[in-house]
RNA sequence: GCCGGGAUAGCUCAGUGGUAGAGCACCUGAUUGUGGAUCAGGUGGCACGGGUUCAAUUCCCGUUCCCGGUACCA
């Protein structure tokens, strides 16, 4: 038995390293730029909620994936699953002053839900969203533009095109038309009607007719389990797999095709109404058709939608969604009485970094680390060292001292450097600090000089190669000329 | 949540009712202030708790975690 503490992150979390923690970094500073291009503001919100603030009013399901915990006052107190509940609390308490309506704001921070964690597919008990959203608004510009700023914003990221289609796609619906339909063969109760969605949202990944015998009276799935069916009858689940199939060359002809299969009434022409609107928005945005399609089976089960959603895939990520929001006009009246429109999206960091990297995406990311490293050569003072070093930084050239064992020892420390990859090392020994003098040793230059060298002894003795001195005032130059170099080369 | 499978070195994996190995990684060395490759040597492990047994890393039970499927997902 060890009385040491076993090093383990909790389940369902995970640890970011200094790899993926460039490229998220990367990620976001691009991602960033396309929302604030576009005028949303940045704001912040604890990750702690008082309980009531998170708990929705239906759904004991919902309630169970929250985490909880009880502060020194003895709250119950939540950790925010998403940064959309926050917000609606933030329109609540912050309009009509200091928040003025309508109000755009972008926010990045960790969210917490108790599920069961699958990290192989990007699914954590904490990851990290990227959201935009826009308060105070019922205009359908807005719902056009949350996917225009999507859309820029995985540009921004110049991901590879592939073989049959962009890197980057969103796909586009209205839960008022399948409303819209359900009303018209007569299913009003909400209820059901979610449960229809949730149906529905399977489409792309069980088959056509496990989906028909969901929407009936159920199915088996492969282990056995029962899962139980909506309960309609055979000409409605025909009528409504129709529906939800239908497709076109553009979004508005998807649009006008959909006109067709719903029966006239106030709900399906508002309906229509908003979807054509959509449409057009999108093309005055000039957003590309294969960029983002309509798609009636889209349904995002989640309650709290109102009217438009979306979905965002990376192609070939294998992550699912990346990206997922849509209209919600419901949800702040939890916190006041009068109603406040709202839409938004959000991008799933971890995800799109799981699905960036099955994808072999290089970003070109590192240029966040240092090139340089100084050594501490035998028999000198390491703080000649800390003075070169402070000297570069102060040139603006970011530069490592060496501070691992061994000082002294000039082998291990360039054994340091390259197993990092750095492109520089300064020394200055006993024989520089005669001359006042620093020498400047290109690592990549000697390295390639030296690779086809196998005699141990004459790789030694090439030990000097790629390698200049000069005078302690040119150092930064010298230093820069080579870091240029390299940077030209990429 | 439910069903099934797994857990052996830092990593990827072999293997056994009598306390274990490989490759890679890591460390040391191959004379002085010079990286890589090579060569020589070395460190390091049976998830946790209980049971059966003369003896358990191996068999059984439980726990934790991981993987696959499924459900759910504001």
């Amino acid at each position: 038995m060890s009385r040491l503490v076993r090093p383990q992150t909790l389940r369902g979390f995970r640890d970011v390293l200094p790899a993926e923690m460039s490229l998220q970094n990367e990620l976001v500073r691009r991602i960033r730029a396309v929302y604030e291009h576009y005028g949303y503001v940045p704001l912040d919100t604890p990750v702690m909620e008082l309980l009531p603030t998170l708990v929705g009013s239906g759904g004991d399901e919902a309630d169970a994936q929250i985490f909880q915990l009880l502060n020194p006052e003895q709250q119950t107190v939540g950790l925010r699953f998403d940064l959309t509940v926050p917000f609606a609390r933030i329109i609540a308490q912050y309009t009509p002053d200091p928040i003025k309506l309508p109000f755009r704001r972008y926010h990045l921070g960790p969210v917490f839900r108790a599920d069961d964690p699958q990290p192989e597919q990007g699914r954590f008990r904490q990851f990290t969203q990227v959201d935009i959203d826009v308060a105070g608004t019922e205009s359908i510009a807005a719902d056009a533009e949350i996917v225009a700023v999507m859309v820029d914003a995985f540009a921004a990221l110049e991901l590879p095109r592939g073989d049959d289609g962009p890197p980057f796609y969103l796909r586009v619906n209205n839960r008022k038309l399948v409303d819209a339909f359900l009303a018209g063969v007569g299913i009003v109760d909400p209820e059901r009607c979610a449960h229809v969605l949730r149906v529905l949202d399977k489409s792309d990944r069980i088959t056509d007719r496990q989906l028909a015998e969901e929407l009936r009276e159920g199915r088996y799935d492969r282990s056995g389990d029962f899962i139980p069916g909506v309960g309609l009858t055979g000409g409605v689940v025909d009528a409504l797999l129709d529906f939800v199939a239908v497709t076109g060359a553009t979004r508005a002809e998807v649009v006008a095709a959909l006109a067709g299969h719903l029966a006239p009434s106030e709900l399906s022409e508002a309906a229509l109404a908003e979807a054509t609107e959509l449409t057009a928005h999108l093309e005055a945005l000039g957003v590309a058709e294969e960029s983002a399609r309509f798609d009636p089976s889209l349904a995002r089960g989640l309650a709290y939608y109102t009217g438009t959603v979306y979905e965002g895939t990376l192609a070939g990520g294998g992550v699912g969604s990346v990206v997922g929001g849509g209209r919600y006009d419901g949800l702040v009246s939890r916190f006041l009485d009068e109603a406040v429109p709202m839409v938004g999206a959000s991008i799933g960091l971890d995800r799109l970094v799981t699905g960036l990297r099955n994808l072999d995406v290089d970003l070109g990311t590192g240029a966040d680390r240092v090139q340089v490293l100084v050594l501490v050569m035998p028999g000198v003072d390491a703080a000649v060292s800390s003075g070169i070093a402070a000297k570069l930084r102060a040139e603006g050239i970011g530069a490592e001292l060496y501070v691992g064992k061994d000082q002294g020892k000039v082998g291990r420390q360039l054994s340091y450097a390259n197993s990092l990859g750095y492109r520089a090392a300064v020394m200055v020994g006993r024989k520089e600090l005669e001359a006042d003098q620093v020498t400047v040793k290109d690592l990549r230059a000697g390295s390639e000089q030296r690779a086809d060298i196998a005699d141990r002894e004459t790789y030694r003795k090439a030990g000097q190669t790629g390698q200049i001195s000069c005078a302690r005032e040119q150092l930064p130059a010298a230093v820069r000329g080579l870091l240029d170099d390299g940077d030209a080369g990429r």
